[in-house]
DNA sequence: ACAACACTGAACTATATGGTTCAGTATATA
DNA sequence: TATATACTGAACCATATAGTTCAGTGTTGT
């Protein structure tokens, strides 16, 4: 068994950071395509597309398969889900963060002028 | 009023996409940190962090404040809402995707030609 | 055989990132 | 007042991104 090693989320939130390529996997969340179509899609040139194509494929995201001259690209099975589970551990932290806060403002208008040292 | 322009998700998943940013979001969820703490936490220059914090706060995930000689920073109250929203948005379009992959290997399956091609 | 098609690779541009050093400025402290 | 602290800005470096053009290679259709 071949040892996948997981491309770490630098790879992926960096591939999430263009709205071209969001938009990729937006329409490959539709149906598969090809290069072209891509390309078409996005008035961009072949080679400009083929290099956000790469760069989701690096992340895990997309998976390609050449056929004859057509390179078909599907979304990768790998998912989204460490990306979301970091999102929403995050998400965590922030809220509690501003509880944390709202803890604060609390006891300074109670007057108590005790160092909020958080 | 000021009109806030939200910051596109280009930027906050550029944002995300370092894994020192990752980490100073996670040390910023436990506490509020100097530059000078920061960079001390990750082993790097003042001018290092200055900018990888600044990264952040174009990206609204991280507000300063200057107090002083000390620039505090602290997590954004713009939170993780909108990118989470996207990432959840899109899990869903994978796992429709890979479900609508399942159906048609499975009608493979019923008519013989058993190749097992995902 | 030959043209059209789909992609690929190299090379080039402009800009951004991730980091540094060095030289400041402003603030606190002894 | 002098010194140390905390940050800031400019300049530099190497690498990556986002895009292009141009010149191929290999495949399909007539």
């Amino acid at each position: 068994m071949v040892q996948y090693i997981a491309p770490p989320l630098d790879l992926s939130f960096a591939a999430l950071s263009d709205a071209t390529r969001r938009g990729i996997i937006d329409l490959l969340g539709h149906g598969d395509a090809s290069i072209t179509s891509l390309a078409d899609a996005f008035q961009m040139t072949l080679t400009g597309m083929k290099k956000h194509v790469q760069v989701l494929e690096r992340a895990g995201l997309v998976v390609t398969q050449k056929v004859g001259r057509v390179r078909t690209c599907r979304l990768g099975k790998r998912g989204l889900k460490a990306e979301a589970e970091w999102i929403e551990a995050h998400r965590k932290l922030f809220e509690a963060r501003f509880d944390a806060l709202d803890e604060i403002i609390n006891e300074i208008q109670q007057g108590g002028s005790d160092e909020g040292a958080v």
